[in-house]
DNA sequence: GTCTATAATTAGATAGAC
DNA sequence: GTCTATCTAATTATAGAC
């Protein structure tokens, strides 16, 4: 359609983000330099400036794509009634989605610091909204019976807190299957909050 | 004794480690310049070089002194025989210690990516060999017939992750004392291991 | 032990040619 | 849309005076 020689904005845009996601997870958002992500993307330090208007929002850029994604893909969940279903239910997608972006789920904790003041509030709402998920399972569940928790959101902060955290040592390949790690901390939590 | 005017070597040196603390665990080691910390501790930048060989040796020694007293710590603690009694004061313990230093906690999470191969190894070590306290809390209790857990290796990385996460919301003053806070979390590790 | 001054390098961001 | 060239500012680290 008339596109001239030379136009790429539709893939170099997408590739920018890419190269910054896997530096920035890497050597931190404050070590790696706009001339590494062009030359990661293959392209002059200038012609960043065509996709982002800097670095920073670059950043706040792939923090929230990643938040909004997590919210749409658990608002798309198949959600079972029963609380200690729900629970597991939970506990595997939360595993499943952050095992799958390792890099964004990296980023996403550790960059926190760099982000303007606006940004990191619209980040925290995110976050806070997915936890909200959880906090209301655990609700419903100490409600009915099924769960027995002194203070649901503090749960929810210790179950999120040790889910995630599979991020931090799981490997590809290592001694234990992703659906089996899923498995056993998924009874755990349930184990945690007396389901 | 006949201490030059003018010299301050034994009260600078961890003035400077105290303000690359502060700075690190509030900006990120990339973020923070020396003239940032020398500012901090009100001398000049040149000075530094006085206490620290470099940038990178000043975070690593950070680390490093973080780690080993936490294992120095927790070596000082009383150890109960019963295995949920001595799950109970590893998660005490470990929250108590994590809470009074959460800016060393920080670092000691977040900064890995900036050590040196010899000290990543380092920190790596000491940390492991941390976990391996409470993972020998569990093996006694798994074989005691106290805890039902499938592998104690994935049992200790999340109750660790668990605990840990406490640093990343917990506000002093705020609705929770931190005896209370440990006393939950204390009881969710062990339902957690099915103690 | 601390300062001032500086070397050598690198950073983020912009201008203008093509 | 990308490149080259460049501006301005900041960086780590060192040298030498006091």
């Amino acid at each position: 359609m008339a596109r001239k020689t030379g136009s790429h904005s539709e893939t170099t845009g997408p590739r920018v983000r890419a190269a910054a996601l896997r530096l920035f997870a890497r050597h931190g958002y404050a070590a790696v330099s706009m001339r590494q992500i062009a030359a990661e993307v293959g392209v002059q330090a200038g012609a960043l400036y065509l996709y982002t208007p800097d670095k920073q929002t670059l950043l706040a850029d792939l923090m929230i794509a990643h938040l909004e994604e997590l919210h749409a893909a658990w608002a798309a969940e198949p959600k079972p009634g029963a609380p200690r279903a729900a629970l597991d239910a939970f506990a595997r997608f939360h595993i499943r989605f952050h095992l799958d972006r390792p890099e964004a789920v990296f980023i996403a904790y550790m960059e926190l610091r760099n982000l303007s003041p606006e940004n990191f509030a619209r980040v925290e709402a995110l976050r806070h909204r997915y936890e909200d998920g959880l906090e209301a399972i655990l609700a419903r569940g100490a409600a009915a019976g099924a769960f027995r928790v002194p203070d649901t959101r503090l749960a929810t902060m210790a179950l999120i807190a040790m889910l995630t955290g599979v991020t931090n040592w799981y490997r590809e390949g290592g001694r234990l299957s992703r659906g089996r790690v899923a498995e056993i901390y998924a009874d755990m939590a349930l184990k945690a909050v007396g389901g």
